[in-house]
DNA sequence: TTGAATGCAAAATATTTGCATCTTC
DNA sequence: GAAGATGCAAATATTTTGCATTCAA
């Protein structure tokens, strides 16, 4: 893909093969890795890579806006090459996360502005939804480590 | 506060002094301390406990549901006595974190309906916001360390 | 008395920095 | 050639574990 190259250089980043495939890796990913999970990928393809060339090219690329980094509360960076603000789904059980397709886009905003009275200025909102996902839910995988049910009224 | 003795024993831990002040510390806090915090405001009671002792008193008092802990993106763990889910809000500036008071309850219910299209199991959504506090808004504290405007359409 | 809490130390985990060498532009 | 990227190593920051001693029930 000659497009990440470009995309690369329009940002005033230079081009190298594991840059090159560290971005292509995140784009192609929907599995939020952490930079742990980058450089295990990375290495497939170039044994001698560094984990910190791995770090300092995502820190890189996070600081010209082509990745966003967060932490679902496990204290542990992921990293999406969607840098577009959307929530995110976190198993307790597996730990996976996952964007939640089909979330209206509408409830961001509707959240932003519920948020209006504050006397913060908002700049934008993590939404994280935590539960069991499909292969966890109804199993015996199930743990109890965060409140039950809060919501009550839906 | 006799309360707090009570609170407790009632989920059968041990009353000691160390840990009758940790949680009354908490309990009166709207800091969302981290351990390290909580550490070095217990110290000036008692000088001579440990930071493992505060360390496992927050673990403990979390494990058996009288805090609340969660990670606002700084892989740093953040202890919170109000153990009810409530939105919080990051300033971008100058860190603090703040519950954001005023906030309408049945927001979160609307969230969590919103993601009821979503094939997992919700159990509980973390709504964090990020921008300036009433003291770093408009001032020179301001940093951009995340993108600038999102929301568009408010 | 007994099991839990405390305090000191060290291990584990993840992030970040330093620096010499190499590569891209 | 110069600025930036890479790779190896070590430093930092935080969380977590081990264990002997002390204390609450």
């Amino acid at each position: 893909m000659v497009y990440i190259k470009d995309l690369l250089r329009k940002k005033g980043l230079r081009v190298t093969p594991q840059r090159e495939l560290i971005y292509r890796l995140l784009s192609e990913s929907k599995a939020h890795p952490t930079a742990e999970h980058v450089y295990q990928e990375v290495r497939k393809t170039f044994p001698s890579i560094s984990f910190n060339t791995v770090y300092k090219t995502v820190r890189s690329l996070e600081e010209w806006g082509l990745l966003q980094r967060f932490n679902t509360g496990e204290n542990i960076y992921r990293y999406d090459a969607n840098v577009s603000p959307h929530p995110h789904f976190i198993c307790l059980s597996c730990g996976r996360v996952d964007d939640m397709d089909n979330f209206p886009d509408d409830v961001e905003n509707y959240v932003r502005k519920a948020a209006s009275t504050s006397p913060c200025e908002i700049k934008f909102v993590n939404l994280h939804f935590y539960g069991y996902c499909p292969l966890c839910r109804g199993s015996s995988r199930k743990i109890n480590n965060k409140e039950e049910d809060n919501g009550g009224s839906d």
